[in-house]
DNA sequence: GTGCGATGTATCGGTCCGATACATCGCGGC
DNA sequence: GCCGCGATGTATCGGACCGATACATCGCAC
C-alpha cells in the first residue's frame, strides 16, 4: 500500500521523504494518521534498489566542495522512474482482497483520477460488497446474539451499523456516477466542508498541476 | 491491545483460540475484522507466560489413557487468574494516546461496562478530542489545498469529514450521557438495526451472564 | 464409506508503527 | 550578538499485527 502510494505521489513530482510524508497526509487524512518514517525510509529504499524510483540529486547549479568534516548531508530529493510508472499502472489496475479494506480502498480511490473507468467501477463495487458483508453480520449480531452483550457493545455495534449504511449509500452515489459515463455531480449530502460545488473528475490522464 | 481484549474475553468466560477469536469479532465487529491467528496464538502463550491466563485441561471426567500415536491433540481452553484480573483492571484504566486511536478506542469502549465512570469520561472526551482534530484537518485540506487535489480525492476528504462530525456528535451524546449520572436513552438517531430501544449500562461491576 | 465444510492449533515472513536519536535552519527575545 | 526552540530533515530498532499456509479432527450429507 506504501508502494502504491509512494509511487502515485512521485508521480505528480519529485519529492524528499519529509515532503511526502506531508503530502501523504493531506492526500489520505480521511483514511489514516500520518505514514511512520519507520516505514517511510525503508520502503523508499526498497523502492530505490527496485529501480522504481532514484536519487535526484539537490543543488543541481553551484556544487562547491566543502571539504568534509560535518558536510551538510542535506535532503535526499526522490524522482520516479520510468519503470516505476509502469509499476504503478499495474499496481493501481491489479486488485486482490487487499484492496477492499479501509486502508487499500482509501489509497486506491485517492488515485482515482489515474485509474481508468472500468477499474474505478470495479473496484467501488467490491469495496461496495465488502462493506454490506460487515454491514449484515452487524446486523446479525444485533438481531441474534443481542441478550448477550451489553448496552455500550450495543451501541458500538448499532453505531458501526449506521456507518456501513451511509457508506453503502455513498458507494451507490459513486458507483452510479461512474456508470453514466462523464461523471455528473454528486447531490450535496450534508453540510460537511462548507459550500460544495462540482464533483467532476478530471479526464483520466495528466496531473492536474506541476508543483511551482 | 490484543491483550485487553483477550484478558477481557477471558473474564467472561473460559474459552480456546477458536472461540476467543469468534467472540472477538462478534464484539469488535464494528471496529475490525477478526483477529489473525498469527497474533492471537503468540499473545495467548505470551499472556500464559506473564501468568495471566492459565490452561484450564479439557475432558475433566473421564481421562483414560489413550496411549500415544496421534494423541488426540485436542483444543486448548484457557481462564483468567487472579494476577490476569488484576492486570486487565490496570490495561483498562490506563490511557495513552493509544486509546483514542480507532482499534484502541473500540477495544476499550467494549468493555465499557467493566469500566469505572470516570474514566468512561475520560476516554469519550479523549477520543472526541482526537476526532475532532482529525475534523480541522480535514476542513483545512478542503478549504485551503482544495484547488491543488483532484476531484475523487476531494470527494473522499469530504466523506472522511463528514464521517467526523458524525463521531462528534455520537460522541457528544454519549458524554451528556454518562455526566448526567445513570444512562438516559439515546435519542433515536436513525433506522440502523430495526428497533432501537433503551441505552442504559449495566451497573459497573458484573459480567451480565455467565454463558452455558 | 467418503468427501467436504466447520472446527481447531500452529508457524513464518512481511508490513507498518512508535519511540528514539541526531543534525540543521530560521527567527524572536533578551 | 547569541541563545533557545520549533520546524525541517534523515535514520534505525523492537514490537504488534496480518495473510498465507500447513495440518489434523469431527459431523454429516450423499
Amino acid at each position: 500500500m506504501l508502494e502504491l502510494a509512494i509511487l502515485g505521489l512521485l508521480q505528480e513530482s519529485p519529492m524528499h521523504g519529509y515532503e511526502l510524508r506531508k503530502e501523504l497526509a493531506a492526500k489520505l487524512g480521511a483514511i489514516r494518521a500520518a505514514i511512520s518514517y519507520g516505514s517511510l525510509y525503508p520502503t523508499l529504499r526498497r523502492l530505490q534498489a527496485a529501480g522504481w524510483i532514484t536519487e535526484a540529486a539537490e543543488t543541481p547549479a553551484t556544487a562547491e566542495e566543502v571539504p568534509a568534516l560535518t558536510s551538510r548531508r542535506g535532503r535526499v530529493v526522490y524522482k520516479i522512474t520510468a519503470e516505476g510508472k509502469e509499476r504503478f499502472a499495474q499496481l493501481i489496475a491489479q486488485t486482490g482482497p487487499e484492496t477492499y479494506d479501509d486502508t487499500g480502498f482509501g489509497v486506491h480511490f485517492a488515485f482515482f483520477a489515474r485509474t481508468d473507468q472500468a477499474t474505478r467501477l470495479r473496484i467501488l463495487e467490491g469495496r461496495r460488497r465488502k462493506i454490506e458483508e460487515r454491514r449484515e453480520g452487524l446486523r446479525d449480531v444485533l438481531a441474534r446474539a443481542a441478550e448477550r452483550l451489553d448496552a455500550y457493545t450495543l451501541e458500538l455495534q448499532r453505531h458501526g451499523l449506521e456507518a456501513c449504511e451511509r457508506e453503502v449509500r455513498w458507494l451507490e452515489e459513486l458507483i452510479a456516477n461512474e456508470r453514466s459515463g462523464r461523471a455528473p455531480t454528486v447531490p450535496q449530502l450534508g453540510t460537511a466542508g462548507g459550500r460544495r460545488e462540482e464533483f467532476s473528475p478530471p479526464p483520466t490522464g495528466e496531473s492536474r498541476k506541476e508543483r511551482p
